[in-house]
DNA sequence: CTTGACTCTCCCCTTGCTGGAGGCCGTAGG
DNA sequence: CCTACGGCCTCCAGCAAGGGGAGAGTCAAG
């Protein structure tokens, strides 16, 4: 017979955790001391006290370790709480997953833009820009139809996801309403994923300028890049790009004034 | 303004969580009507709700929230915040596949020994098993030493156990303190593991016998079937195996009487 | 004016304990 | 013999993040 600090050393359970288990009917001592209130524990507590221990460190909650102390003696009759514990294991790591990719988008996002940002100023810019792999949802549309395509990009492609989301721009005079755009999204590597097209986006020489500010003003961002190209004598050879470098985010909208887009256009090589 | 239950199908919070948000200090109403008492939230509150909302899906808790909104307003200063919360998200994920593994080693004890013991009577038998991967771990010692070894083996290879454990014993004759055994676990396929030998475990003829009762009766069984052995003219060929169908369990000690282990003998070709 | 839908506050409940206050028991030391 | 100390007792409060429900007051429409 140990008295409850004894035993608790034993089990490796707390002397308070004994007593809860007791009040919950988990484990109840061997004797209590009419007198003087004290509890008393013996072998057999210590068995079953070690089979809460491991019971609870499979994840069981209380009430199921009770139901399975007061109804099974072996481990065979516990196969099914096994397998209905695992699939909700399984499921709780599914769901952490997702939010780790969530937060490896967030952190790689705002690293490459940190990036850009630092070397970037407000002028007209050549540099040569690399290849990189992209998932991308080509659609005609409105520029503010993007939102869900880049939601569903992140959905596809999440924990994959390199850097800032960017739009190519297929048409080549502005259009308001139905335009041909592709969202896009930067990869690590190259992945198959349902619903959007994987490439890799070519690299090569472009003229970039970083707006700062809110979108209704990249209108005269690209009026100044375009002046810049003709009169530096370029062609542009591709769709443009913008790459959000900062805009409204996941969680703040952010202040307009401070958002950050790279307008990128490809030239010709000559 | 909203009232409460309007604002909450916006903010797809229940009104019970509104209120317990405004207790917190992390959402209060744009305005409290002070005679009724009701709450009016505008769109600033829903903005800001959103905010919560977002953060609270990355697994923030609410005093994390709270100070991320009194100190912040833009997501690249919250790099870090992502960084440790993925950390922990890491690390919990890690901690909840070892359960699972735990988990898929019980299950797959529990359904190999069921299958063997379905098949298996109490008298000898000749029977072919199929060769099948282990990993073992190779000693000398008592039997009751096997226990740790088993542990071992458990923590190295978890999540590729494909059934129960298994001893061989590479003796000749019976040795009670210094034996020389091998502690040995079944595996789904091979895998290299530290400090413990992964092989394939030769099949063939073995003769067979399921022994049921505590280990200490073992020796009756042993006796049994190599008498029935020489008689039939068999050699024995390489060390004898003892699987350990039902024993005494991660959580239930169980009952010794029903226990059940097979020995086998591989038996030589001739 | 009534009715029905909303909303208010207040309290208890959940899980798995932990911490503390105030008091009892037994023993060892001065 | 008195006291200090350690161990134990019961009871209360509280953690996260709300949910359920009682009883009472409010708002808007018919």
């Amino acid at each position: 017979m140990y008295r409850i600090g004894d035993f608790s050393k034993l089990a490796g359970l707390s002397i308070k955790t004994l007593r809860f288990y007791q009040e919950k009917g988990l484990l109840m001592p061997a004797a209590v001391d009419a007198a003087s209130g004290y509890r008393y524990y013996n072998d057999s507590n210590l068995e079953k006290a070690r089979a809460i221990v491991a019971l609870r460190g499979l994840d069981f909650s209380l009430d199921e370790i009770a139901e399975v102390l007061r109804e099974f003696a072996d481990e065979s009759d516990l196969v099914e709480y096994f397998e209905r514990r695992k699939a909700e294991l399984v499921e709780r790591i599914r769901r952490q997953e997702d939010v780790v990719s969530l937060l490896d988008r967030l952190i790689a996002n705002e690293n490459a833009a940190r990036g850009i940002m630092q070397q970037a100023n407000s002028r007209v810019e050549t540099k040569t820009i690399a290849p990189q792999w992209i998932a991308g949802i080509r659609f005609r549309g409105k520029y503010s139809d993007c939102g869900s395509r880049f939601a569903a990009l992140g959905r596809a492609v999440g924990r994959y996801i390199a850097g800032p989301p960017l739009c190519l721009y297929y048409d080549d005079e502005y259009r308001e309403d139905d335009a041909d755009i592709e969202a896009c999204m930067p990869l690590r590597k190259p992945i198959t994923a349902d619903g959007v097209e994987v490439r890799e986006l070519a690299g090569g020489e472009v003229a970039a300028l970083l707006h700062r500010g809110p979108y209704e003003l990249l209108g005269r961002s690209y009026a100044k890049i375009l002046k810049n190209v003709r009169e530096g004598g370029g062609e542009i050879a591709a769709p443009c790009r913008e790459v959000y470098l900062k805009g409204p985010g996941m969680i703040f909208r952010g202040n307009p004034k401070k958002y950050a887009t790279e307008i990128q256009l490809p030239l010709e090589r000559e």
